[in-house]
DNA sequence: CCAAAAGTGTTGCTTGTACACCCATGT
DNA sequence: ACATGGGTGTACAAGCAACACTTTTGG
């Protein structure tokens, strides 16, 4: 049969090129105590021990490089489900000192509250607040720069706060995550004016008495929501 | 040395996972006569013979995956130094029936008035309108529609145009260069204000009298283009 | 003269931004 | 009472979209 003959053959061909170790690494995004944070892991062996490193792990043969990220986040943070996208791929030969490494990237984003606390202490792992990151492995520290750039750009458009917000949350928790993420003040006013416009937050009954005097109204995201809205959320850059 | 035993120990780790073969495909936009177009090469051999395939290539052991894009850009249209951007990668297990490929992928602008046409045509590849794409081999179609995306998107916040129009060109082509893009007409009127107030375009003392009666000064991008200015140049989506 | 594009101007609407201002309440 | 955040309103500026209008010239 031509068909299986020609296959053969154009496996021969793709012999003759070489093969390269894939490697998923995460920046891994959550928020608590009004900081954005990133989940680290601290390296046990030379070359940079001591140094933090990002999640991440190797692509195996039946996975996609996609499925790798879901994999290695299921491993350190015991959470499915969770928003997880592409950012880009870091491949200079010689970054990585011990082998020839091809790098993924992904950004994640967390919620801090519900993962699995255990797994992650378990491997030494740490939330840094993004404003003081340690020393980091490789070129780690310009992965999580590209990452925190397009966190910038969806939250631009889109209003995130489900992937890293309560289920229930005012609209200042709403705002200072908005104003953590850019490290820049949002006027109280014009913030909730824009938000509550596209539509997607639904007041609850209930008051957090907490952090104000007067209390301030839970909202949740409504729960038939499309995410397709495309609107902007703020200016960026 | 410690450090020394070390890496060869992080050597033998690296060494228990598996490797891959690492592709780039470029979705390589042109524009001429009006239309949008990419730039593709019949495949010639089972399977899928008959089918179109983007330009590609495989990463080497001593080139990281840009790099090796720029390679293949040179090798097939002979242009160095051309816009290139990273866009994903796509790497389902079985995407290449022959072998398991990850695919990096590229978007590239390319002048086609002044690219080696030799070099192309010597691998019998064609420009294909974006509005009349073949059929394409695996997962290409995707490949290109989330190129297009991109390319959007970029010309949505920079006024693209030095990498696929003439050194001198009328407002109108540059219009109309812009309606191929994204599929929409835009209001000449409006376009024209917009795109002069970026303060970017200089107009030469030179008309264009054959695309219209009256003729229109030709423009051309300022010397000392920045580069970072990010303003907004149309709406998107 | 007419059609077709070049080029400019106007108008109304929507947004963004900087505030002012009152409300509720724990200290 | 007063400081603090909650919540609403206002006033101005900027940007956008629709479209009217004049200019030029080849057919």
């Amino acid at each position: 049969m031509p068909g299986e003959e020609a296959i053969l053959t154009l496996s021969k061909i793709y012999e003759q090129y070489p093969k390269h170790h894939v490697a998923v690494d995460c920046s891994i995004f959550g928020y608590e105590n009004g900081e954005l944070k990133l989940l680290l892991y601290p390296r046990g062996f030379e070359p940079s021990l001591g140094k933090w490193s990002l999640m991440g792990g190797f692509v195996q043969e039946s996975e996609s490089v996609d499925e790798a990220a879901r994999r290695v986040l299921l491993d350190t943070t015991g959470l499915k489900d969770i928003f997880l996208e592409q950012a880009g791929a870091f491949s200079k030969p010689d970054r990585d000192p011990g082998a020839r490494v091809i790098s993924m990237t992904f950004v994640a984003l967390v919620r801090i509250d519900i993962h699995d606390k255990d797994l992650v202490r378990e491997r030494g792992a740490h939330w840094w607040p993004i404003t003081k990151l340690p020393a980091l492995i490789f070129d780690h520290q310009q992965i999580v720069a590209n990452g925190l750039v397009l966190l910038q750009q969806k939250a631009s458009i889109d209003l995130i706060g489900k992937e890293l917000l309560p289920d229930m949350f005012t609209l200042m928790q709403l705002r200072n995550l908005y104003e953590a993420i850019f490290q820049k003040t949002f006027d109280p006013g014009n913030f909730r004016k824009k938000v509550l416009s596209i539509d997607i937050l639904e007041r609850l009954n209930l008051k957090n008495t907490n952090e104000s005097k007067k209390g301030a109204f839970y909202y949740q995201f409504k729960k038939e929501d499309t995410g397709i809205r495309s609107e902007r959320i703020v200016k960026f850059p």
